[in-house]
DNA sequence: TATAAAAGGACTAAAACGGTCCTAAAGGTG
DNA sequence: CACCTTTAGGACCGTTTTAGTCCTTTTATA
């Protein structure tokens, strides 16, 4: 249960790289799947995906590359990890209410609540900073 | 992320309802699937696993049906939910040592021992008797 | 023996996963 | 301007998982 995805785990790594570089610095997207062990082209898609919603930031043409959106303590593995995997949702029945006729009188409803409530708290607590700190 | 299949929705919906029976008393799938409002020949599927396992016990024959295979305090959520869709991996490395090559250096890593340490505290302080109590 | 269950196995459609590949667009460089 | 580099976008694809159904067999009861 609650596997994430080869794609969660790429774009962890491949975001720490970019974490792990001088501030300013760009990466090429080869760089950055060579270093991270991953299939470029799916890293591709994924880092694509990252800028625009702002997480990186990119740049085409000769000299162009990658860079992270903002700074690393600014970005948590919770932003990573529901970027690409969507929200944290142990249960159809927390996306909203009604989702689940059952959810008014389901003891076990208030169970994936706290469920998702531990697991946000603790991805949320965690930035791509301190992982990339970790790493070197 | 992280999202229960429907199997393990119904899983727990069946087992909840044979929670809340008399004990002793068995019930025939038609009559849990009814009331779990679950797929028959699919919660069918499910019972029998739970049946190899001792989770449930099953009579065949007339007057047959299933019955809950200990009291209901003695069943955790987590054990359902691990029956129906596999232990609580967050990632795969989390399996064991050497599963991934950098989980030596790597500081996610720990990061999702943490997140399966806390989804199995909370599956696992809540019984399907607190459950089954719960919703009647 | 007839009947009433669960058990087991085969099968399926649809979606998700895990990518690849090709073309287009944008930005530098000579 | 022409050329090269690099990301962006879209189409495609094989495999696995999900979410079941259906049919036959076995076991137990009446
Ligand atoms: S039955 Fe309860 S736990 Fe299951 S989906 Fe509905 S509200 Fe959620
Ligand atoms: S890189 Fe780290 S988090 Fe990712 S699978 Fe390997 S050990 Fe686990």
């Amino acid at each position: 249960m609650m596997e994430l995805t080869r794609k969660g785990e790429y774009a962890i790594r491949g975001i720490i790289y970019l974490a792990q570089l001088p501030p300013g610095k760009v990466a090429l997207i080869s760089e950055i799947a060579e270093a991270a062990e991953v299939p470029q082209t799916f890293l591709a898609k994924i880092l694509q995906s990252f800028a625009k919603i702002g997480l990186v930031k990119s740049f085409r043409g000769a000299g162009g590359g990658f860079t992270l959106g903002r700074s690393a303590e600014q970005i948590t593995l919770r932003e990573v990890v529901e970027a690409v995997e969507g929200p944290i949702l142990p249960n159809r029945c927390l996306l909203g209410a009604g989702t689940c006729e059952r959810d008014g009188t389901c003891g076990v409803h208030p169970v994936w609540r706290e469920v998702q409530g531990k697991v946000v708290e603790v991805l949320d607590g965690v930035s791509i900073k301190e992982l990339a700190a970790r790493k070197k």
